[in-house]
DNA sequence: CTGAAAGCGCTTACAG
DNA sequence: CTGAAAGCGCTTACAG
């Protein structure tokens, strides 16, 4: 493996002057830029990144720390968040953790071993002596898509609350009353979108019943339709449901199609996110729309600037959603059924 | 930032006997070996990987090379194979290539500098020094997903052609003749699906006609739509269409839906990679199971075999396809329309 | 069993 | 403008 000293023999200059011209250092023999060049063509030299980073102390990467389940949403977020990333010059490295403790600890020993120049999280992880390890040494941090209260740091993300309230409310506007909710235990996303699905119904004076809610363990498609069946059998009849993301919705329309339910004739469904996918369902999905785009952009801008900039301030960035009305939802009518 | 010299300080011993302990080496003294335990312990101590590495040779991670524009069934696979490698105790880092020579160079300077402890290639290159450079470095290499002809290494992948051909002739059996094919012209596995739609025409006695193949410029759902759009156009009458992937099969039948054509009443839609969402919409879709897990794994235990075995021995291995049959295909009946 | 020393491949003051 | 030297944080022979 051909390396700097390599160049400098090669070159008959000295390493310091090789690695001047790598790195674009001003001021050098034009001769001699152009023999290492030259040495550097033939050999295909390129600098080993692991003594770079070692002495540099920096590696010009971040870390993007994101759950090992990560949904459609997520995905669609990562890459995106890469892609900018690249643009800025970074090297983005992928954390998936696992759910609990240990999965936890894994992300935090390589954040410690790694060393990266920052990280952004799009999830929320427990364990306090992450944070305090952060802090104390200053490692720039970026969080997306949710806030952490006890911890001051910038993050970007979307008024969960307010935009399920909106979406609920737009059931409401429809003339529903009896309005489900599929939605989740983990991650904060879930408890706020709840919390703006209660808001909406004691708005419009609508009495919140626990027997319309059914929590599912994951977000997926597959979950979507369990909460769907679930729902069924509790006879408790309803006429529109709100999903707490857009594959919940998605596998719960596949379950209402089983039996014999239609969307949105019977019932009308309403989801979060606005996935890719969601435009090309059958029916096409209404859903909130998370401004994707802008927030990966943003978070990516954020992490720059706090890794090249001196004082780190750190701010709190609420983006808008907009509610996205499609197939899925329609006006309750004379002949809507109880959804059992 | 503690280091290995704070350590020994701490703990009063050498950094050799510290560098010991750390990588579980035997023979240490046990008092020594509490003390230093708990200033690790004390400290959060933990190695800095880049050092580490430079020192080793060695990065315990493995670089997997994607598509930056990697579709879901991409998507689950290389979920998949970060898995399976974490478990063997490798990090897994991401190297989404984009589209052109410029993408291919920054994935090969990559490479250069990073010097993972080996490759897995999801997606082909076409860079020749690339290939020159694995080989004359000893790089353990496996090609997950399709085979190079003009460069021996172990590869994972089903018989694309052979599924293809399953994929139609199931039509073929259900009745249906005049059977369109979308598909696109970038990555072999297109053309190799292609050949085997191809075949399955000729082994049936049917002509193949130009005119009921499209080609479209992505796997997406969107292309998907496209293609079929650009079909309709054509006032060619089919009743069945092979979609090269199970995303251009879902937008195919989003486009159809929207003219009023029934899936698979009207018109039959085979797709290709089963994917999560396939079982989910409506109707469920017909397609071709790739056995996602088994490749995944069998590609990281090679992977793994290649890195610590002395004589790399290189393998090609077929898998098993599968031809799921679901709700999107039906016999060809009287009432079939023409599709157009 | 254990420490001092050399070395991995770089960058960066420091002289000249 | 440029080279010799020190040093980054580790691991690994090599003595003892």
């Amino acid at each position: 493996m051909v390396s700097i000293k390599d160049i400098a023999r090669i070159a008959d200059v000295s390493v310091s002057t090789v690695s001047r011209i790598i790195n674009n250092k001003k001021g050098v023999n034009l001769e001699k830029q152009a023999r290492v060049l030259q040495a550097i063509k033939s050999t295909g030299y390129v600098p080993n990144k692991a003594a770079r980073d070692m002495v540099m102390k920096r590696t010009f990467t971040v870390a993007l720390i994101i759950p090992d389940t990560f949904n459609i949403f997520q995905r669609q977020l990562f890459s995106n968040i890469e892609h900018h990333l690249q643009k800025f010059g970074y090297r983005t490295v992928f954390y998936f953790v696992a759910m609990g403790p240990d999965g936890e600890d894994d992300c935090f020993q390589r954040v410690k071993s790694e060393r990266t120049d920052g990280i952004i999280m799009l999830q929320e992880i427990q364990l306090h002596a992450f944070y305090e390890y952060l802090e104390s040494n200053k490692i720039p941090c970026v969080i997306t898509t949710f806030e952490k209260d006890e911890w001051t740091s910038t993050s970007i993300h979307v008024s969960e609350e307010e935009a399920a309230h909106a979406a609920v409310n737009h059931l409401i506007q429809l003339g529903h009353r009896r309005i489900s909710l599929i939605c989740g235990k983990r991650y904060s996303f879930s408890l706020e979108r709840k919390r703006g699905y209660r808001n909406a119904l004691e708005y419009a004076g609508l009495k919140y019943d626990e027997n319309l809610v059914v929590y599912v363990d994951s977000y997926s498609v597959l979950s979507g339709g369990e909460g769907m069946r679930e729902l069924m059998k509790r006879n408790t009849p309803f006429t529109a449901v709100f999903a707490v993301t857009d594959e919940l919705a998605i596998g719960a329309m596949r379950e209402l199609k089983d039996h014999g339910i239609s969307v949105p004739q019977d019932v009308s469904i309403v989801g979060f996110d606005d996935i890719e996918i969601s435009s090309f369902t059958i029916p096409r999905l209404t859903t909130i729309r998370q401004p994707l785009g802008e927030m990966a952009q943003t978070s990516v801008a954020m992490i720059h600037s706090l890794i090249t900039s001196e004082n780190h301030l750190n701010v709190n960035i609420a983006m808008p959603s907009q509610l996205i009305i499609r197939e899925s939802t329609s006006t309750l009518n004379g002949n809507a059924q109880d959804g059992t």
